[in-house]
DNA sequence: CGTTATACTGCCGCATGCTT
DNA sequence: AAGCATGCGGCAGTATAACG
């Protein structure tokens, strides 16, 4: 089971509140973390995607950056400069340390929040789509991705597969389970499952797809949650639609 | 090769819910 | 209240695979 946080380790606990707040926004998970330490413990075992200050106490420099992205596979990390002091040499620096982007901390929070999309939608098929079985987060759901086939009712020792799904209703579901809890964008799905293509058809097909979807699933299709304006979210927490 | 079944896609109309 | 977004059911056309 992998579970994708975005985590802040900053100095500026001011700045690291309101970039909380505007990431929480966005349906993302997020946690402020005070130390590098704070953050090889916290990331045990968990995937995601860590904005880190370049001279905080325990992470000094690139070369110290280099070490902990070395150690951490499972993180995707932007690295900030939070000193006014910037200089081409810094920012070459923290990307060959393994940085995937360079920020300052003065970025105006939008095209911040624009940035940690971008890299999102580089990770997450990597690394939820890579999974053969996934399991919702309850333990209920679970999608065998090798041989297609969805079972439900793992919870209530009730177990029932479904394998009426054609292909483009399976991909959906499996996107949706995947980003559990998470709104899915209609071109994010379009995106993932025609690929190149996905500019050729109209969202109307995702629909159709989604409605025939809710009605193969049965009583677990109520949890696929339309959010208006946006796209649709998969969770346990009540039904009907939601707002944007 | 022709037929059949299935999947995919688009379009339409209507109802409902949400936003402004 | 009006306009917009979405859900839903239905229908039709096309593509592809399976089968005789």
């Amino acid at each position: 089971m992998i579970d994708f946080v975005l985590w802040i380790v900053i100095s500026d606990k001011k700045l690291a509140d309101g970039w909380y707040r505007a990431f929480s926004r966005e349906y993302l998970k997020v946690q402020c973390l005070g130390t590098i330490a704070d953050l090889a413990r916290t990331a045990v075992e968990m995937k995601g995607l860590a904005l880190v200050e370049i001279g905080l106490p325990d992470l000094p420099d690139a070369d110290a950056l280099k070490t902990f992205v070395a150690g951490h596979s499972n993180l995707s990390v932007i690295a900030m400069a939070g000193t006014t002091k910037v200089n081409n040499a810094m920012i070459t620096a923290a990307l060959e340390a393994g940085a995937d982007d360079f920020v300052l901390g003065n970025i105006d929070e939008r095209v911040l929040l624009s940035k940690i999309k971008a890299h999102l939608r580089r990770i997450l098929p990597n690394l939820a789509c890579a999974r053969t079985l996934v399991t919702s987060r309850n333990g209920d759901i679970e999608i065998d991705r090798t041989r297609r086939v969805i079972r439900t009712g793992l919870k209530n020792k009730k177990p029932n597969s479904i394998e009426s799904l054609t292909p483009k209703e399976f991909d959906i579901f499996s996107i949706l389970l995947s980003n559990e809890e998470q709104v899915v964008s209609r071109n994010f799905l379009m995106e993932e499952i025609w690929k190149e293509k996905s500019g050729q058809f109209n969202c109307e097909t995702i629909d159709k797809h989604v409605e025939t979807l809710r009605r193969k699933l049965g009583p677990y299709g109520k949890h696929i949650r339309t959010v208006y304006g946006t796209g649709y979210i998969f969770n346990f927490n009540g039904g009907g639609s939601s707002k944007a």
